[in-house]
RNA sequence: GGCCCGGUAGUCUAGUCUGGCUUAGGACGCCGCCCUCUCAAGGCGGAGAUCACGGGUUCGAAUCCCGUCCGGGCUACCA
């Protein structure tokens, strides 16, 4: 048979890590396997559902490079996969279990239940007040047209248990469980039995997602049997994601999402290979994976328990190894937008040029934009940059004596000469080189000096340089 | 409260099933030195873990057993 997973995120926003993390075992799982892996969208919940979430979760998973064989776009046999656009299916699965006598009409609302609950002392799950309605109580109640909701008819009696790949066996005695709303009082199916019927529908193999669904799964399971299935699929359920300070990164929104790294500047590399290493390991060593490798090397056997705390730094860290191995064209194309919400109106053949001296020094791309603004603006030198250029008219006149009658501008030329004013002036290489920085850098952090006159261009190099002799440094 | 899951350095983890190979290994971060036109990168070195705690089993336990504590999840007509 062959393996089928899936991802069903809810289109409430970006995707965020841990969605993205789950996504992400899923689909190496499938592909490793030589499996199917399918996207299903789960937008039962009118109210948080939005088409911008839509679209920005199919974005991102495709910027990750988690390609689905079967979803919205490519389509496929089990469709429709949005879940919205299934729910005549709920509907009838919800009435064939109703005749079968899987489920029941429930006429509480939710505040009686509550009421309840709270009278009884904090009791938990759904007293099963309406199972125990008489056929006479239930036409007359039907007939008030009061409103509806139904409830899955949890057995008495009975332990539910399944073995987890990654926790091992999880057992669950049926008493624990309350008959639980399948379809809610507007018709809308719920959670449970959208995911459990899709999942049973579209054949899916293997389940892969949060812990936090842990309790969920006994439910699915009854849901399942009472549907007809007769068998199990595999369940894998992924250590929580938490944050730098121990609280589930699923309680944090829009800072979390994978759009915002992007934004930030991470590449999609660093960010696969961080969520890959967040919670699984391959051996005691290795931390550089490409997709392919994952693809060959993971497995959920491998997968930790406990929950993992999403590091920045090791995202930086990574982030610089890709930021590495990116040709200078391609970096330049990625810089582009970055610099333009950065307010520089770049030209990507001269960041194409400067990308080489970069590639080193950034963790992430949006690091770039103070250290190239000076090749697409004006600059006027910031304070630690006047500091430095106090005092020094005297030796820029020189530098720029220097460089006007250099026959050739290139970085090396630039260089032996400067080298060469400097001995002439018993000056050190620091103390000779950061003045022309400060000048015509506007700061005293930039690209290595003589490469980014050379890409700066004569021109600009000596007009700048000559605007500060011309007055104010004295 | 009940049920469930987890607990190796600041962080991710290896080792736990099949006790000795571990003076607990690697990586990020941190500190120092070298290199150096700045910032990085790179090289070398270093600090950092009573393996949550307490008992027990054993010649020997991070690894097996029991108890405790701490953290988290679920307990919805959210997913």
């Amino acid at each position: 048979m062959t393996v089928r997973t899936r991802i069903a995120p809810a289109p409430s926003g970006y995707i965020h890590v841990g969605n993205a993390r789950t996504a992400l075992y899923s689909w190496l799982f499938a592909r490793q396997q030589g499996g199917v892996f399918v996207l299903r969208v789960e937008d039962t919940d009118a109210k948080r559902a939005t088409q911008e979430g839509f679209e920005g979760a199919l974005e991102d998973l495709r910027w990750l490079g988690l390609s689905w064989d079967e979803g919205p776009g490519p389509g496929g046999e089990f469709g429709p996969y949005r879940q919205s656009e299934r729910f005549e299916g709920y509907r009838a699965a919800t009435l064939s279990l109703m005749e079968s006598g899987h489920a029941y009409r429930c006429y509480c609302t939710a505040d009686e239940v509550a009421a309840r609950r709270a009278r009884k002392g904090g009791a938990q799950g759904y007293d099963g007040h309406c199972r125990k309605l008489s056929e006479l109580e239930r036409s007359e109640l039907q007939r008030s047209g009061r409103p509806s909701a139904v409830r899955f008819k949890v057995p008495d009696g009975r332990t539910i248990s399944f073995d987890d790949v990654v926790r091992g066996r999880v057992e669950t005695g049926t008493e624990q469980i309350g008959d639980f709303v399948i379809q809610r009082s507007d018709g809308s199916p719920t959670y449970l039995l959208a995911a459990g019927l899709d999942d049973l529908l579209m054949n899916i193999t293997h389940i892969i997602r949060g812990e936090d669904l842990i309790p969920a799964t006994p439910r699915q399971i009854l849901l399942r049997e009472a549907m007809g299935a007769t068998d199990v699929p595999v369940f894998a359920h992924l250590p929580l994601l938490v944050d730098e300070r121990g609280r589930p990164l699923s309680k944090r929104w829009g800072d979390v999402a994978v759009r915002s790294y992007r934004e930030r500047g991470f590449l999609s590399q660093a960010m696969v290979n961080y969520l890959a290493l967040l919670g699984w390991s391959y051996d005691d060593r290795t931390n550089i994976f490409s997709l392919e490798e994952l693809v060959d090397r993971f497995s959920l056997e491998r997968v930790g328990r406990n929950p993992a705390a999403f590091d920045e730094n090791k995202l930086e860290w990574l982030n610089l190894h890709y930021i590495k191995q990116t040709e200078p064209g391609e970096l330049a194309r990625e810089l582009m937008p970055i610099c333009a919400a950065a307010g520089i109106d770049a030209e990507v053949t001269v960041l194409e040029a400067v990308a080489p001296l970069l590639v080193e020094r950034l963790r992430r791309l949006d690091e770039a934009p103070p250290m190239v603004r000076f090749l697409f603006q004006e600059v006027a030198p910031d304070e630690k940059a006047l500091k430095v250029l106090a005092g020094q008219g005297d030796y820029l006149k020189a530098v720029l004596e220097a460089l006007e009658n250099l026959p050739e501008w290139t970085a090396q030329a630039i260089e032996d000469r400067l080298r060469e004013l400097a001995s002439e002036r018993a000056l050190k290489p620091k103390q000779a080189f950061q003045p022309i920085r400060a000048a015509v850098t506007g700061t005293l952090v930039s690209p290595p000096l003589f490469e980014s006159l050379e890409i700066l261009g004569r021109g600009r190099t000596l007009q700048r340089i000559n605007s500060l002799t011309a007055g104010q440094v004295g």
